[in-house]
Formats: structure tokens, C-alpha cells, sequence
DNA sequence: GGTGAAACCTAGCCGTG
DNA sequence: CACGGCTAGGTTTCACC
């Protein structure tokens, strides 16, 4: 298998990284700004920055919410493994509809699958393990979050 | 200790909600769309988004960025365990100014802190794992992550 | 690919109800 | 707390290089 090229990112690879270093970190930021960031035009900012979309390096703006804000102060990961391993492994989309659930990832190690889950308290923990469980016919190994330090830092 | 209200969302919370929910998936949404969407005038929606910036409930707006368009398609959770436990514990500083770390949180448990982590190639995640050993004097315990079917999703 | 200017649209701040 | 109007500034597209 041929390797394929993983940095999108050919012509002027430093201008756009240090664009999408400043749109990882202000979204909201105006061509304007960027533009005297860089050095170049507003119109070839717009440029660049419509080309990193279109191939799919930046894939959508979001805000940045604070969970506890939003009655969500706590977090855990959790582990899952399948309790019947005839059965074909389709937890990911068996779990999807839980919006508790953050994230899923399938990993290596004695698990399946790690996740990672955010709710209003521990009562609400307890009764998403139990979804998480019969939704997907798993066991579950938590590890409950005591506090964050930082989380979702840019890769760039 | 007095119960705080965790929830800062008093006035009309649908409404914020609605925006939230809307800002998250699209944090370069304009307030007219936003007005539409909700059922208010444009400068309505502009004050209570205002509001919520300034109650610290929508903390920033960022692009998202596919990690592998820009040259980092490996992810990892490690874990991690102090080796002389009479020593101050402050591996979260320790370890901030490795920007491989995503984020960095304190978990119950075993493992004092649980590390996600993103690099480029498993010499890269060996590399770091070194520099965790060494800034931090611990342990690591490491889980790599073979695929991701969901991450990020918003908690509104 | 980069540039600068023109047309359109939006953000941000009034005062009013 | 919501409304609508105003002005400055931003977004977007154009022909040109």
C-alpha cells in the first residue's frame, strides 16, 4: 500500500499553519485580523482560508462551551467490552444516540472501546452505565474525573 | 459549603439553550440566522449572546481541525502514576508545555492523572512518552487508539 | 497565488417601548 | 428584556497581475 500523504497543507505550509494556529484559537477571528497576522491580503486570507475548508482540514467553527455552565460539571472515561463475542461489534452506533457520550473510541488493549461521557452528577453517571450497558451489551470499567487541568488544547 | 447554582441559564433557558446548541455546531453563525432560528429580533439574540460570553457560559469560539489533514493521525490515552509519592505532585505543570498533550485530567482510581495525547507516528508517541517519564517522574500506562467514530460532540 | 477596489451584508451601539 | 434603525467595518467577489 502506497503511503499517502497525511499533511494537506503543500504550498506555503507555514502561512497556513499559522492560520489555522490563530482560527484554532479565535474562530471568530476577521480576515482582517488574520491578514495583518501573516502578511498578506484580506482577499488571499479569504482565499487560503476557504481552500482549508474545502479539503477538509478545518471542518466546521464551534463555540466553546463551559460544561458547568451548562449543568454538566462531571466527567469520566469509560471502558467497555463485549459480553458476547459472537455477536457482531457495532457499539459505536449502538451508543450513538447517547449524547452523554462525548467521544468513542476504539482501542487497543484488553478493552473495546473507550469513551468518554459527561453528566450532571453521579445519579446521572449510574444511569448512563446502565444505558451504556444494555444499549450495547457490554461491561464497563469507569474512571471517574476529579478535575481538569486542561482539555481540548489545538493541535497546532 | 452552600449548594451553588451550577446551572447559569436562569431567564428564558430554552432560548439560551437554542443558542448554544446552534453556536456549537456553528460558532460563525450570524445573529440573523440565529434570530431566525430562535424567533427574536437580531439585537435580542446579539445581548443574551453577549450575556453568555460574559457569564462565562460560551468561554470562545475555535475552528475545528482534522488532526490527520495536519500530520497528527495517532491518538493515545496514558495514564499516569507518580513514582516517589513524597514528592509535590504537580505533573499538570510539569507536563503543559508538551503541546502533544490535549488534555490533562485528574482521575480517581489507580492512576493519579489520565493524558490524551496526539502525535504523528508511534516513534513520536514513543519520544513523548520519554519526555512524560522524565518532566513529570512517573509511570505511564498507555492505551492507543486504533479509530475514532466520534469526538468533540457539543454537551447541549 | 497574490492584489486592490466595489457591492453587499453584518456587527455593534444607539434610544424607545 | 425585546425592538428597530443607524454607521462603521467585515465579507465576498471581481478583473488584473
Amino acid at each position: 500500500m502506497a503511503a499517502e500523504p497525511v499533511d494537506k497543507l503543500e504550498p506555503r505550509a507555514d502561512v497556513d499553519r499559522a492560520l489555522l494556529a490563530a482560527l484554532a484559537r479565535d474562530g471568530r477571528a476577521s480576515y482582517t485580523e488574520l491578514a495583518t497576522q501573516v502578511g498578506l491580503s484580506v482577499s488571499a486570507v479569504h482565499q487560503r482560508v476557504r481552500r482549508l475548508e474545502q479539503r477538509g482540514v478545518i471542518t466546521g467553527y464551534g463555540a466553546r462551551l463551559d460544561p458547568k455552565a451548562v449543568g454538566l460539571p462531571m466527567v469520566a472515561f469509560v471502558a467497555i467490552t463485549p459480553i458476547d463475542v459472537a455477536q457482531p461489534d457495532d457499539a459505536p452506533a449502538r451508543l450513538a444516540h447517547l449524547t452523554a457520550i462525548e467521544a468513542c473510541h476504539s482501542v487497543a488493549g484488553p478493552d473495546s472501546y473507550m469513551l468518554k461521557v459527561r453528566v450532571a452528577s453521579p445519579d446521572a453517571l449510574e444511569g448512563l452505565l446502565a444505558q451504556i450497558r444494555s444499549a450495547a451489551n457490554v461491561t464497563t470499567r469507569t474512571t471517574v474525573v476529579l478535575s481538569t487541568f486542561y482539555e481540548d488544547r489545538p493541535p497546532v
